[in-house]
DNA sequence: CGTGTGACTCGGT
DNA sequence: GACCGAGCCACAC
């Protein structure tokens, strides 16, 4: 399925104005890459609302559509994961990302 | 409309 | 490093 099939099926989903902003800028992240919660936040014109955008993403009804694994916490550590944090870790392994102590090394 | 909650963040202990 | 408290924001009740 190709991001723009998703997109549209985000935007006629029933999730908030801010859920949708948040799935929307995830598919924005490439492979191999992360984001923090605070950036994602700052990229949706809502800076400061880490926090929300975490609730939006534990929600998640597109996963695993929406690459919700490759946000991480601004310290780069790995943060949470619905299905298990070490999950989550396993999955950015798998995408080439470098991960040491529990932390992304890609800062 | 007030309250509680959490996949956050920062600063202090 | 671990723990705690205080801001922070959107959302469900």
């Amino acid at each position: 399925m190709s991001n723009l099939s998703l997109i549209n099926k985000i935007k006629n989903s029933q999730c908030s104005k801010f859920q949708k902003k948040v799935y929307i800028e995830l598919l924005n992240v490439k492979k191999g890459s992360v984001i923090s919660y605070s950036k994602l936040a700052e990229k949706i014109g809502r800076t400061g609302a880490a926090r929300a955008v975490g609730n939006a993403l534990n929600k998640n009804p597109f996963a695993p559509d929406v690459p919700c694994h490759r946000v991480v916490k601004n310290d780069g550590s790995i943060g949470g994961f619905a299905h298990g944090k070490d999950k989550k870790i396993a999955i950015l392994l798998a995408e080439g990302i470098e991960i040491e102590n529990g932390k992304v090394v890609a800062l």
